[in-house]
DNA sequence: TGCCCCCTGCAG
DNA sequence: CTGCAGGGGGCA
């Protein structure tokens, strides 16, 4: 599942490829996945693509801009002269585009002087949970994602403001770590695998962790989403890069997916219990409660 | 706060 | 062949 680092990874693939072309040309497929008018985001120039916890914002010059959430089974993935060498392996959809590409933009560079070089950005989406919306610039912070979406790891979460969250609830601290309103950007192999590290049991009250679990966990987030940020985030599911290439976070998972499996620090079996709706992952010797 | 729903692949 | 998983919005 993409999450705030595998997000990223793909913001930095598209703002290196993007920014300064022009979408001459938008083909919606499926005209679920994109809501606004495309015609508002053609033939001006693209000036940034940014990252709100798990969602992209593109923003042009015309003041217009482009919302991406590609939730579960979302693929961007750029093509054009710089990466024409790169071939996708058909694990993730092979050749583009196919049966699960949703919408094509095509892009133009903005060399003069040089023949126009294509090039095009294909969305894919197995599950067609994602979404694209096109608002003017000033507006984003109107659409309900954006609207109320917390502060997130490694940026502006505060080991203070991240105390004073958990503070006010009592819901399940796994719960609580997967509510992008209140912290943005972690989502279900982070959650898990952060409460091993901090030793947390997934269902201890958020509000009955001690100032010093709490730092444990402040610190693992970080640590984990660092790594998986390190090694161009997880695919474990249908996550590829702007590229169109996998990451190796899975390599590294230590209890999510690895119910049945022995815990790597002391042995006993990880369990997969439910919480909120939410396959959760745990060691209940490491993480008793 | 909690449940349903969107959709498809795949586990059972 | 049935039923479930899953991010997060919307509604009860």
């Amino acid at each position: 599942m993409p999450e705030l680092p595998e997000v990223e990874t793909i913001r930095m693939g598209l703002q290196k490829y993007l920014v300064g072309k022009v979408i001459s040309d938008a083909e919606v497929r499926l005209e679920r996945q994109l809501e606004g008018n495309p015609n508002d985001i053609l033939g001006t120039q693209i000036l940034s693509v940014g990252r709100f916890g798990k969602a992209l914002v593109i923003d042009f010059a015309n003041g217009f801009s482009l919302a991406i959430h590609i939730k579960m089974t979302g693929q961007l993935i750029y093509r054009g002269p710089e990466t024409k060498d790169i071939i996708l392996s058909p694990k993730v959809g092979g050749e583009l585009p196919h049966k699960f590409t949703h919408i094509i933009f095509t892009l133009e560079s903005l060399i003069l002087n040089h023949e126009s070089k294509q090039s095009h950005l294909y969305y894919n989406d197995i599950r067609q949970f994602g979404w694209m919306k096109i608002v003017r610039t000033e507006d984003i912070n109107l659409l309900p994602f954006f609207k109320g979406i917390g502060p997130e790891p490694l940026k502006d979460l505060t080991l203070s403001m991240f105390d004073k969250i958990l503070s006010k609830t009592k819901a399940p601290i796994k719960v609580v770590l997967l509510d992008q309103k209140r912290i943005a950007g972690i989502g279900n192999i982070y959650a898990n695998d952060a409460l091993f590290l901090s030793k947390i049991n997934p269902k201890r009250p958020a509000s009955s962790l001690t100032k010093e679990e709490t730092k444990q966990l402040f610190d693992a987030i970080e640590t984990v989403l660092k790594k998986g940020l390190e090694v161009g985030g997880a695919s474990e599911w249908q996550y590829v890069n702007a590229e169109g290439t996998a990451g190796n976070y899975q390599d590294f998972f230590q209890v999510y997916g690895k119910d049945g499996k022995p815990c790597s620090v002391c042995g006993t079996i990880i369990q997969r219990i439910n919480l909120g709706g939410r396959g959760t992952f745990l060691c209940s010797s490491c993480q008793s409660l």
